[in-house]
DNA sequence: GATGAATGAGTCTTCATTCAT
DNA sequence: TATGAATGAAGACTCATTCAT
């Protein structure tokens, strides 16, 4: 029991955290509720994190981490049609598996961009980007802009679109994904 | 001057709160602390809203009808380049000359979508952009999308725009807002 | 009421404050239980002090102060064995009436010399005494010391005594606290 | 190689809640920090003590004693300045040595005398000193006090200059210690 | 003997809200 | 209208102690 539950006990506390904080917000979740929730007395939390902002921290850097990954891979050489809609398919596919970890996202906004620290895995995928995009404009494939500027616009837009599928279900998913696919393309590659 | 001092009030309370909002975040501010700034005392707030929620409430939807204004004035019959660029430039500088109220947009995560009550100014908004956007289509001046969706895009790429060039004032404005401006008419319309 | 309490409230948060931190000590007493011995909301509290430090602080200086004044009526002009046994005699006889407060200077171990600020009342009695004993001597009735260095010494005997004299109440105050005036005169004064 | 481990542990933790009891205080100081300190796991603590007070306990009577040992080595058969001079040097010395466990002794406020029982180490402390004084009347060496009271003025005036002599580091150490002694002389001793 | 994960009572503190004046 | 003293629920966090291993 002790050896998995090491392993186990942080995991279940994150699971807690990311199904309250999704749904209630950062700062209407109490600690007492993410143990209740775990199954566990709050105090053990803080045998595995600093604080509650830690447990926020530990969830952001997973979130950017997972799509950084997703991106990576969507990724190949140079960026093109197939790319970007690769790329958009996949974030909004992940949104839709793990709508709590999205919603979830706005804890950078609740805390203050300085509270928590950007991690690493963002700059990692910025510069992805910028390398792919960078290569595209080169090639004569994409509309020459600034890489390190298209780079944040598509992060951005990509990420609210995934957003967007989740907040207001209302609208059609796949369709505001096609939407949004189409306009990058236009926005990005020469016609 | 009973009239006048009344909404006089109201106001004073609401340009308070907006800039402690704006700067310390819904949760960290206290209604001790915008009485203190609107420089009454903090148990007559309760003579003009009905809870701390209710302040909130009344930014978020002042918010929205100032950008819904410029929109409208920036719209006119048609969508075309200048527009565009008229739009999101009009966006970015009334942005820049309320940061507060921008970054106060992130207290809609906070208090989670549902505490606060979609605006009906949005709703307006929206609805004069898909005009705008159905009528470049069907003259044929903009790329073919379903115009709720674009109208959905354009929005949240522009707040996105707007919060960008704030929330990261290292980046450079201009630029960032001139790439925004270009991949909009690029993505909206027909080359 | 209004008005009565304002000044009340604080005296009977001080009066609580006192007697069970001199009972319980610093760190076991709660602020729930000064505020339900006060008869208050604990939350009341912090309408009149900041903090559960500044209670302990307010409570010390008010000791201080009062120790000070007694002593600044005693000493006259010189020091000779009249003033001595006055000296002592009235600090006794102030912690015989106040042996809560007497018992409440623990405090200021418990909390670290740094933490309270010592009280400027605390330095004012310092100089009286030093002024003095520097007289006294220059005079010829008082053995050569450094006035400062004595001054000390008489402070902490006095306080010490007074302190004897609650603590182990087995001993007879009276005449503990005759035989530290005849210490203190053969100490002090030229024979 | 049992028996001496187990003793050595028993220290080892004694030598680490000594120096954090006095550095931190009783109440920061916790069962983790000695247990760290000590290098150990803080549950073995709970195997060489009952709880946290019976180790600031065991250091209470291991001070006391200490200082007692002290003070019947220096005090032969008489009292004469020669042995007021060793004994308050002795004390003084063995505290600048042990600053952190005379800094401790005020565990003894902050837990309430009650709950620390006087140590009989104490007691045996005080019969030597009354002895002493009392063979000292009795040759008309010594100024007729009572030797109880006399005896608990002593104790109390060394232990307090030791005290001084570290809390204001400010203050000139040996100038205070020749002063305590000039003034002990003066008092005990006739002229 | 020794460990350290887990507990949960208890701490200080904040603050939206009420209401007598 | 306006005030501000008072409230008390709720929150984050600490830590002595226990106990299965």
């Amino acid at each position: 029991m002790a050896r998995r539950a090491v392993r186990g006990r942080r995991s279940e506390i994150l699971v807690a955290a990311r199904d309250l904080f999704s749904r209630r917000g950062y700062a209407r979740t109490s600690m007492n509720q993410i143990a209740e929730q775990a199954g566990i007395a709050h105090g053990t939390i803080y045998f595995y994190f600093d604080s509650k902002l830690a447990v926020a921290d530990a969830l952001v850097n997973g979130y950017v981490t997972s799509v950084s990954e997703i991106l990576k891979k969507s990724l190949t050489d140079s960026i093109g049609p197939e790319q970007i809609r690769t790329c958009v398919h996949n974030v909004v596919l992940y949104a839709s598996k793990n709508p709590d970890i999205i919603r979830l996202m706005d804890i950078r906004c609740t805390l203050g961009m300085d509270s928590i620290k950007e991690p690493d895995a963002s700059q990692k995928l910025e510069k992805i980007l910028v390398a792919a995009i960078t290569r595209g404009i080169s090639r004569g494939r994409l509309r020459e802009y600034d890489p390190l500027l298209a780079a944040k616009m598509v992060t951005g837009i990509v990420e609210w679109v995934a957003r967007m599928c989740l907040m207001w279900m209302k609208c059609d998913t796949p369709r505001l994904e096609d939407t949004a696919i189409q306009m990058l393309e236009h926005a990005l590659i020469k016609s």
